[in-house]
DNA sequence: TTTATATCAGACCTTTTTGTCTTAATATAC
DNA sequence: GTATATTAAGACAAAAAGGTCTGATATAAA
């Protein structure tokens, strides 16, 4: 089972991530990503196609064709990923699967997970693809 | 999509959470936690079993019969609860879904995860069933 | 004995993940 | 320009996982 993130989601941020290690505009095709991140091809091609549409990737077909961030990495965070595959439900819904999450009615909790909850949150709008990378250069890490 | 625990372990909470609200030793029967919690009577008939046979939980078959906490309150902590269901997984596996987690050969925010995976944790590791019901007999709280 | 209850087995549905195949676009070679 | 090779896009179905429902059986209280 995956933490927090769905099986989609987790493909699409590694997926990102190494786009990001990329030289700028530099095309990448779904068969070198799959291949490096042992992602199935047909999953990770229909995920990319949600980033497309979404505006944070751009695509090309045709021989030398592939994906690339279409913003500057330093525009596109982490929550932006994340929205877009597994939307922004983790911010509002109740950690012990209550139907409302609120300081109104909470759950025994809720105090201490809506702080945590920020936390992610904070930690997913902050960190951006340019912050990512710079981590990923760093000789001990993973791509 | 559940945020953090399955559905099986929200709803695992959710029920312990209502027994440690009753009298010491009373029975509660699993038509009185689906009617008032809304579950699946089987589903939650064999989380209730799951974690009976895991010690949390004493059942009675029967009249009268039903479950009750197996321990004292403040001894079964938020994490015995997730540990019995969901397993703790979490605590050991990469965000991003890459097949190893740790400082060795890290990912772009294992620094960051690291350090709300241990706070959560915590908390499931703090927070006990005595503290659970004191905060639910508070007037605003659901159950 | 009767009745209320947990226990157990299995079918069924839904969602998620993976795989097969076809189509459309486009860069490149000629 | 035309042909060809390469690549994304899309339809579709299979497999796996997770969740829900039906029904029967065992057990203990009254
Ligand atoms: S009510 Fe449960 S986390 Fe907010
Ligand atoms: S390696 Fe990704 S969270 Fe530890």
């Amino acid at each position: 089972m995956s933490i927090i993130f769905s099986r989609q989601c987790e493909y699409a941020l590694q997926a990102v991530s190494y786009l990001a290690l990329q030289p700028a505009g530099k095309k990448t095709s779904i068969r070198e990503l799959t291949k490096k991140l042992k992602i199935p091809y047909h999953f990770l091609a229909k995920i990319l196609q949600d980033l497309t549409y979404k505006k944070l990737l751009v695509s090309q077909k045709g021989p030398s064709g592939g994906f690339a961030l279409a913003q500057s990495p330093d525009q596109i965070t982490l929550f932006h990923i994340v929205e877009a595959i597994d939307g922004s439900d983790f911010a509002h819904k109740c950690v012990m699967g209550f139907p409302e999450c609120s300081g109104k009615n909470p759950c025994s909790i809720h105090h201490q997970w809506a702080k945590m909850r920020d936390e992610i949150y904070s930690m997913l709008v902050t960190e951006n693809i340019t912050e990512m990378a710079r981590e990923m250069k760093k000789p001990e890490y993973r791509l």
